[in-house]
RNA sequence: GAGGCUAUGGUGUAGUGGCAGCACAACAGGUUGUGGCCCUGUUAGCAGGGGUUCAAGUCCCCUUAGUCUCCCCA
């Protein structure tokens, strides 16, 4: 462990490069644990109240499921996958999300046969190869609810108050849910074509961004932020305005059972939906001082057709684990209380060695045992207990082992008191209540 | 993919082109097996690579990383 100690200045060190994570790939370390045990634990907590099961899938999924499911236009597609070229040619990716995984295992594993909705939540790791930013990462997180297998706008509005109570118990201020719809196919290239109309009049009015969306995704025109851009929403045709009759009536089902539930959502013509396999109801939930997007999703029933044999309805969301946290972490919307800790101090070779199969007896006796088994001296054993605010000490030395007994000391009071080994569990247990 | 800003020990920070300092943390001591305070010591740094210069942490270029805006998105 030693390290060499260098022999001057003058000393030219070849500087070893350290590696280092990927890009916009971060290691969540002990202590930022926590919190993610606590979103984790919520969102398994309302998985259990809503009936939801837990569903995991590859990082890795064949790149057709992607390529099929997302849309032409979108980015993600375009150059945000990580691809992977396996030894025997497949082309495999690593999942930019996990809506086309679930329902891939749902056809996979003839989930339609068993009882309908289906119900599932998953959490874990996603890639998008984006240029990392606040809040956008490469490797991110996110955490899902489906309900494959039925079209009810009950299972919508249902989905987006499981997401609303979620960021609600992670007590995330400033909470803003918006809902839009995009219709159906039918509907949809209707309004689009008209949106088109629209704008194809004015574009010599809107900026150069726009005028690239015009062709590729119009409905991106509502996201822009230029001044020359922005007084023309206003009169662009709007979607609600143009939806076909099934679709007015299931949005108009969704807002009402929203509003039976006196959920504050704000309707949004505006909100705009990035992915091609949405129909319908959709929605994102802004928070945190920022009011950045951490949650979204809605209802795709085109999905299913799309990588599957045929139309199964679903809907569905994602919340983004890091966003979250992030809010919750700058807000200090939890504290988390540091773990009763006892300390087990060893003094010489032999209270080492006997002490290690103490420790072992009170561990699988379930206490909770830390020790620094590298230091020697009881003093600095004594102040790692200190500084890791130990609330007992068990201090086992030379005289204890060859005794049969163990000191037990109360760090707050400095009271110590020796007792034989055999009622240690016993003891530390009682001191524990 | 486009652009702006930033980079000094583990952390936080000083440093008119002229000897890289401070604080905290970590580690070890302050005489036998008793913590917090105090004292002493040790470890550890100019992100990497080029260039200008007698001389570069400091000026210039490239790379890398971080951060922010746009694009896009959770």
């Amino acid at each position: 462990m030693k390290k060499i100690k260098k022999t001057g200045k003058s000393d030219k060190k070849p500087k070893k490069e350290l590696f280092q994570s990927p890009r916009g790939m971060a290691d969540i370390l002990p202590v930022q644990q926590p919190w993610w045990d606590k979103l984790i634990g919520i969102g398994q907590e309302l998985a259990g109240l809503y009936d939801f099961g837990r569903i995991e899938t590859p990082i890795l999924e064949f790149a057709g499921i992607f390529e099929k499911s997302l849309g032409e236009a979108t980015e993600v597609l375009e150059k945000q996958m990580f691809i992977v070229k396996t030894k025997g040619g497949d082309r495999l990716a690593m999942r930019p999300e996990t809506t086309a995984s679930v329902m891939r295992a749902y056809f996979q594993h003839h989930l339609s046969y068993g009882q309908q909705p289906f119900k599932v939540y998953s959490f874990g790791p996603m890639f998008r190869y984006e240029h990392p930013q606040a809040g956008r990462f490469r490797q991110f997180h996110q955490f899902n609810f489906d309900i494959i297998g039925d079209t009810d706008p009950l299972y919508d509005a249902q989905i987006i108050l499981l997401f609303w109570r979620f960021l609600q118990l992670l007590k995330i201020p400033g909470l803003t849910p918006q809902v839009n719809t995009v219709g159906c196919r039918v509907c949809r290239q209707h309004y689009l074509r008209r949106l088109k109309e629209y704008y194809g009049k004015l574009k010599n009015k809107i900026c150069k961004d726009c005028q690239r969306r015009l062709e590729i995704n119009p409905l991106r025109l509502f996201d822009c932020k230029e001044e020359q851009c922005l007084p023309l929403k206003a009169a662009a045709p709007n979607m609600l305005d143009n939806l076909c009759q099934a679709c007015n009536s299931h949005f108009r089902a969704v807002l009402e059972h929203l509003e039976e539930n006196k959920f504050p959502y704000e309707p949004n013509p505006f909100l705009v939906r990035g992915l091609d396999y949405y129909s319908r109801t959709f929605f994102e939930i802004f928070g945190g001082s920022e009011k950045t997007a951490i949650a979204a999703g809605g209802r795709y029933d085109y999905l299913s057709e799309m990588i599957g044999p045929r139309l199964v309805p679903a809907v569905g969301g994602a919340l983004g684990m890091e966003r979250v946290i992030e809010i919750i972490k700058s807000e200090s919307l939890f504290i988390f209380k540091a773990p009763v800790k006892i300390y087990f101090i060893t003094i010489g070779e032999q209270a080492k060695k006997c002490g290690l199969r103490v420790m072992e007896e009170l561990r699988h006796a379930g206490v909770k045992i830390a020790e620094s088994l590298g230091k020697d001296s009881l003093k600095a054993q004594l102040g790692a207990a200190d500084k890791m605010k130990a609330k007992l000490v068990l201090i086992f030395g030379q005289k204890e082992v060859f005794e049969e007994t163990i000191i037990i000391r109360d760090m707050a009071s400095g009271a110590q008191e020796n007792i034989a080994l055999s009622r240690v569990v016993e003891e530390v247990k009682k001191r524990l209540r």
